[in-house]
DNA sequence: TATGAATGAGCTTTCATTCAT
DNA sequence: TATGAATGAAAGCTCATTCAT
């Protein structure tokens, strides 16, 4: 695999831990950060000089270090927010729509979201093998998007609307990254898509995939229960 | 800095073109090659080093530089074969499997050789987006993925095997990703999977998707049909 | 090999303009230069290492680029702060000399600070084509020399004094490079001169040459006049 | 001064004395001198390769070093065999010519041998004082035409029609740097001069300098006479 | 003689990080 | 906190020269 920028697991904490700034020093911290999000969404990691970064945030070079400890620290924090970005701030399915419905916005949502951070999402991938730390962060990302899919194909299978032959876990994972990918492809890499076409493909796939185009009699075993959630999320 | 009295003598500084190697060259460039590949795939791009790739290879420094002009170059042409290798070497369907099996057994081959090479294709992912080239080239190494998925899709709607509704070229980028990304995820994140229950699921998933689990009747009307092929290839 | 997606952060590499410089940083600068030129004038140019420069200005490789974005960017500097002191610093000629000896006075002064600077001055010899940038520099420079003692010759020309038949450009230029020239093959080639011959051979010659020697009838017709100046420079 | 590029004296031989070899070995060395002629002048010393040589050559890489030792020898070599071709071929002043018509003749063909040589004498500029070797054959070059013009400044001052005053070494290498530099001005630095303007200052410099425009009576006393040379050469 | 592959010392340049102010 | 000068390890690349064939 590829190697860690350092064998250590990044350190969690800033040169002065960001509870202890003055709000002066938050708003310089903010500037920086922000900064280095535009800087690496346009350059790239690698690209990336700490030099653009102070600059674009308006502060000298060695105030960088203030906050920051090393280029890898701001990149941990610049991916970490994009990615709770990414997470949350879906619309709010407040009306328990149909599913297919539901698919359908779900997909639209995140196909616009993406497009609007792709450069940086761009350098994600770049550094998601850079380092041990990122690539759990990854991971732990990632957990939540399969697992709140998960969660709702066992519910459809639970309800008899989806194929309860399915894993869910693997269903999840692998119809997540049909559309995440889909979204890379495009936004990304430069292939060219239609938006409707490409919202409407994409939900026929789920939708067939999941079985959710027909009935499922309760009858059917299913290969691999969820572990139980108490708090049994949306 | 050079006096720009009267340009005449071309100076070219470019390694000599591969066709004009004498036997000896054509081993020594292999071994380039093939070293980069292995540093490419140990430690990434941005941390290999030519030093590594030479010693690697058992060369002088300067002999790289008979080979390839630059870091990027030596990328590009390990890139370029391991997408060549990628996209060849698909099992002999020499017997008409039904779709089904036909998939499965594809994705099962596509799984394997992924982990195979998994770190070489982590690398590829990090320097996609690096240059212009090198998205070209991923690109089109794309292509001849998709058109054969898709020609199959259409060749299935042609013989109301598949839902008919589907675009074939967006049905198949989509699908393809999917695969694609599942072996990304588990080899390279390091998501754990159980080669048997990925594959049952990712096959499951196509054919329902497909539509390949019940009839289609001819009367269908169907969106969009790939360009005509002389050649229908397999 | 950066990610072409949205321009928008100026990446800056060159050197701080010097008006930005704080005090300390001009000190370092000039330490710079100074350690050049004398690199420079031990070494010539194409053996002046930036190792060798940042060594005798007593700072650290890395400084250099502070500083200077290139070898050349120096040389450039070196350069014309020379060729501003070769121009500058003539001796006051408070008094009106008679032409003669105030030519003597100035050939002499010529030699004496060409012999000063004779290693640098081989080393711009050295350089003088090896760019545009220079050869321009080169050009300005001369035109300083010969404009300066074209007026002379015009004045003295219309005083009756010199020979009215000379283009007094043409005439400037060839007599400034004979003495110019002289001081090379004295003190870069290496060829044995008296001083006090020299100087008298030289000023004899443009003596005669100009026919400063005898008187010129005003009704002599002039070939060719020099632009009118308004500030009738000394 | 400027560092020796090779403490010692360049070697005098190459790698296989010229006189041992082969009709087809000296045309190959042939070509390689030549090619070496057309490099030099169009790139400079330092910018040119050997590899630029060979190749402009049409001989292998390796193929330069059968003939010559090193870079610096093919210089010396060029540069030798440039110095004489300037110094020799001056048109026949078969007829004894008025002083004045002979020393515009030669100087209108010297300014266009220098004209058409201008490249390479530009890069000789650049190397004169690269090494002692080069310092030293310029020297022994000059030596040929100073000696030359001092030899006919004597005559001319033994029969009356020079200065008895100047003496005849200062000035012949006085007035040689002004026509010599004269040139390198106009047609290295990019001065812009006319023909005819320039030739015509340069020998009415010439000819008042020496005092050859009116009578010197005999009882003139001479500074310094050239020591007496058996071979009174033309 | 001719070839062209191989060598490796040596150079320029970059840039994350430190630190005195 | 903020500044920006200073650092120096590290890397890419060049090219004269050697040498086996």
């Amino acid at each position: 695999m590829s190697p860690d920028i350092s064998p250590e697991v990044a350190r969690e904490v800033s040169p002065r831990a960001v509870e202890t700034l003055t709000s002066r020093g938050l708003r310089t911290r903010d500037a920086v950060l922000h900064a280095a999000r535009v800087v690496f969404a346009q350059s790239g990691y690698a690209e990336s000089r700490i030099a653009d970064i102070s600059r674009a945030a308006g502060v000298a070079h060695g105030t960088f270090y203030t906050y920051f400890s090393s280029k890898e620290e701001v990149l941990h924090a610049v991916m970490s927010k994009l990615q709770r970005e990414m997470a949350s701030e879906r619309p709010a399915d407040t009306a328990p729509l149909a599913p297919a419905k539901g698919i359908e916005a779900a997909h639209r949502h995140y196909l616009r979201k993406y497009r609007t951070n792709a450069a940086l999402l761009a350098t994600l991938e770049q550094v998601a093998t850079l380092s041990e730390a990122l690539r759990t962060m990854r991971r732990e990302h990632r957990r939540v998007f399969v697992d709140r899919t998960a969660r709702a194909i066992q519910r459809w299978q639970d309800a008899g609307l989806a194929d309860p032959g399915l894993d869910p876990t693997y269903a999840a994972s692998a119809l997540g990254n049909m559309v995440d990918r889909f979204a890379y492809v495009w936004f990304v890499i430069g292939e060219e898509f239609d938006e409707d076409t490409a919202v409407e493909t994409l939900t026929r796939l789920w939708v067939q995939a999941l079985g959710l185009d027909h009935e499922h009699p309760p009858s059917a075993h299913r290969r691999r229960r969820l572990p139980d959630r108490t708090t049994s999320t949306s």
